[in-house]
DNA sequence: TTGTCATTTGGTAAAATTACCAAGTATGGG
DNA sequence: CCCATACTTGGTAATTTTACCAAATGACAA
């Protein structure tokens, strides 16, 4: 029964959800490469720094992030990488999903047309 | 920059969005064994037939999942499992927020006390 | 055709998410 | 100590998500 195994669904939901914003996303992938200050992802991504704050506390109290304050700056560093080992099938879904709208598209032209 | 990766980030994020919810992901790791019609997830899951007829087709709309009607029935299918890959890590994540959380706990009981 | 079963769709209220602004905190420099 | 820099937090409005009920659709059976 799904009801005895929910409180397990609803934790790993919760981690997709922190996951699942395209600048959370962004901001997680970036981390791939080393830790970043605040200040630079300020510095790349159009948006209020606040917001910027409030999404890296998103990611880090879904335990995916890290954050240390050095001096001024603070720090965030990805703890657990492999929650992006799903990109590559995702990218998979993506263009799967392009090339059946696609199809679907030229479908309902060809329809229109005859 | 970032704005010129936006729409992928944006795609990536709509996939793990239909992912992020408990009783979506339940569904999705249920037809890793095999498709499934509405009805069965009708007897398992506490919720409106109308609500699960809603979650699996935000699952549909994402490309994770494919239906096809047979008879009065309809069965979903899983499209790309390796979209549930995820798991094993996100387990990890969640066995190490339980850990620094119940130290987290012990290190407040502890100041309380003394 | 009429009914019934299986599912989807439309409508709506409640709850959650998002983004911004403004104000607050912490750190190091002068 | 005072100020600027680097963030975080609180407040709020707009948008999105969620779940339910009621009604509609579609397939088969009588």
């Amino acid at each position: 029964m799904y009801e005895n195994e929910k409180k397990l669904y609803e934790a790993k939901a919760h981690i997709l959800k922190a996951l699942a914003h395209p600048t959370r996303l962004y901001m997680a992938e970036q981390l791939l490469h080393g830790e970043k200050c605040v200040c630079e992802f300020v510095r790349e991504i159009d948006a209020d720094i606040s917001t910027i704050s409030k999404h890296l506390s998103i990611l880090k109290e879904a335990g995916i992030v890290s954050d240390e304050k050095r001096g001024k700056q603070v720090f965030y560093h990805l703890k657990t990488p492999c929650i992006l080992q799903f990109t590559e099938c995702a990218v998979d879904i993506i263009k799967s999903n392009l090339k059946e709208r696609s199809s679907l598209m030229t479908r309902i032209q060809v329809e229109k047309e005859t």
